[in-house]
DNA sequence: TATGAGCGT
């Protein structure tokens, strides 16, 4: 970074960090000395940002670039990074099978001063609609590995992206990589990362802005731990654990009574009963704190399950509170797969659909293979339809009677059993439009093995029913992404073939810009395509158009253009 | 609440 650039940083930081109130509030939020202009010498850590000019240590022009979408091809990267400088090579770097992207690709410049422009001016650039992140080409993976000068900052606003973080913490030192997570969406998820050239920088930006308001929020700043080391360290903490969680206590028993039952066992610090904030009546459960670990482990062998004033007790370790929501979310999410692997080779995805069919009408198309737990149509929500009802409703004026007998029901909830059909009442609510498609779902795998050999392209309303078994919504997934994959991989080749490019060049991309001599290319001025050939670029010629088309109003096979892939797995899986 | 990914010809 140009030391005029480094400046504009630092005293954009000292602006930024008046704007956000970084200076302390009456919430007590502690003070940052922002004034980076009189800096007193003999006071370095008061000095705060000390930013570093350094060059990077190779002095090369090669950069990586991270965090791209699998899709981005070198053609985009070169259209990109050109603008900077001479463009020496640009590699995106695939699986060697697969040739899937890894979402990472270097460009190489002819000078280190391009190299170091493109880092300043395209760094965070969306490419793909995806924050692109540029750093050094470091191939010594040992610098990289050891985390000395990571720095991890949560509860960070959402409104601040990659560049606001970089902006704030470059004056501090010079910064390797710096992002911010995102989930799928682009959203942030409130937490980031800095991860400085050297341990001093970390240790100043953290001395600096941990604890700090930035957007009116309190950031926490601190070293970045890996998530092994938090781990074993939690481990330890819960290993020596002296406070202790006491449920199913008789609501009649005291305080006093209360406590000198653990008292029998060592010195507690404290011992109270959780008591309703109006009655004041016990709810049942309490906590006791006791100055050892030793003591606190006996009284929760001794007492775990043992009568007390008529009731067996709970009595273990007691979890933080954020302890025991992860608990309770991983057995809920644990939960959810196994019922999710439960429906694996006894739930049917049936498509092509007649609007006609409703869950009542597919459940008697498939009830003679076997007993059906569910059977659902998926639908749109009735608001989605409500507009087209409307048109509709216009339309059929003339039908009017007939539409006010037709038997209308409300979409039902995931898992409800079909038995209540006949009992539901027959309110004359909107139903959504069908999608299209919709799951069955049998007693045994048999059952619904028999189904989908009887039932595949069984003719239903003048369609033919696709059916198989459902995949689970990951499965479905990664198999729809690969094979989009080898879809864009056959097109490249055809594209190559036509072009009469090597086979060679094909097995190992490589971008080098128009007008550079490379090997093997073919000569400038000659019928040879522009290189290289983009993924879903149309090819004149090729084979069928659209892959998953399909003729004479047959459905596509699951892995083709079928319904919406959100769509294809009921709530439930 | 939250603690990443990542290096080739």
């Amino acid at each position: 970074m140009s030391a005029a650039t480094q400046n504009t940083t630092v005293d954009q930081l000292a602006s930024d960090l008046n704007n956000a109130s970084l200076n302390g509030d009456a919430n007590g939020a502690a003070t940052l000395n922002t004034d980076v202009s009189n800096v007193n010498s003999e006071d370095q850590d008061a000095a705060g940002p000390t930013p570093t000019n350094a060059p990077h240590p190779q002095a090369s022009a090669s950069l990586y670039v991270g965090e791209l979408d699998t899709s981005v091809t070198e053609a985009m990267l070169f259209e990109l990074f050109s603008q900077i400088g001479s463009v020496a090579s640009i590699r995106v770097c695939r699986d060697a099978i697969s040739r899937r992207s890894l979402g990472y690709a270097y460009v190489n410049y002819n000078t280190t001063a391009d190299g170091e422009k493109a880092l300043e001016e395209l760094n965070y650039t969306l490419i793909k609609g995806r924050p692109c992140r540029i750093m050094w080409s470091q191939r010594d993976p040992a610098l990289r590995k050891n985390g000395q000068g990571n720095v991890f900052i949560k509860n960070l606003d959402v409104a601040i992206d990659n560049k606001a973080l970089h902006d704030t913490f470059a004056a501090f030192g010079n910064i390797l990589s710096c992002k911010v997570a995102q989930d799928e969406s682009g959203a942030s998820k409130g937490y980031g990362f800095v991860h400085y050239e050297t341990d001093e920088a970390a240790a100043q930006a953290i001395k600096h802005v941990n604890g700090m308001l930035l957007n009116e929020k309190k950031v926490f700043v601190g070293h970045h731990i890996p998530k092994k080391d938090r781990q074993s360290k939690f481990e330890e903490m819960k290993a020596n654990f002296t406070n202790i969680y006491v449920k199913n206590i008789p609501v009649e028993a005291t305080e006093e009574e209360f406590r000198e039952l653990f008292e029998k066992f060592g010195d507690v610090t404290s011992a109270s009963l959780a008591r309703d904030a109006e009655t004041g009546k016990s709810r049942g459960f309490g906590f006791v704190n006791f100055i050892n670990h030793e003591h606190a482990a006996t009284a929760v062998d001794e007492l775990n399950g043992k009568d007390f004033k008529g009731q067996d007790l709970y009595v273990g370790r007691a979890q933080k509170k954020h302890e025991r929501e992860e608990e309770l979310r991983r057995s809920y999410e644990a939960a959810r797969i196994e019922k999710a692997s439960k429906y694996q080779g006894v739930n049917l995805y049936v498509k092509n659909l007649d609007d006609d069919i409703d869950d009542e009408k597919l459940r008697e198309l498939f009830q003679s293979f076997g007993s059906i737990t569910s059977a659902k149509v998926m639908r749109d929500t009735p608001a989605e339809t409500a507009e087209a009802e409307e048109k509709k409703e216009k339309d059929d004026e003339k039908n009017k009677e007939n539409k006010d007998t037709k038997e209308t029901k409300e979409t039902k909830k995931e898992g409800e059993a079909e038995t209540e059909e006949a009992s539901a009442p027959k309110a004359k609510r909107s139903l959504g439009k069908s999608k299209g498609f919709g799951f069955v779902c049998f007693n045994n795998p048999d059952e619904a093995t028999k189904a989908v050999s009887d039932m595949n392209q069984r003719m239903v309303n003048n369609k033919p029913l696709y059916v198989a078994l459902a995949q689970r919504k990951d499965v479905r997934k990664s198999q729809l992404e690969a094979s989009i994959q080898a879809r864009n991989q056959i097109r490249m080749q055809q594209a190559a073939a036509q072009a009469g490019m090597p086979q060679q060049y094909m097995q190992a991309p490589m971008f080098f810009p128009p007008g550079a001599q490379q090997p093997g290319f073919l000569p400038q001025g000659g019928r040879g395509m522009q290189f290289p050939p983009q993924a879903g670029m149309p090819i004149p010629g090729a084979q069928g158009g659209r892959p998953g088309q399909f003729q004479a109003g047959f459905p596509p096979q699951q892995a083709g253009r079928g319904a919406p892939a959100g769509q294809q797995m009921p709530p439930n899986m």
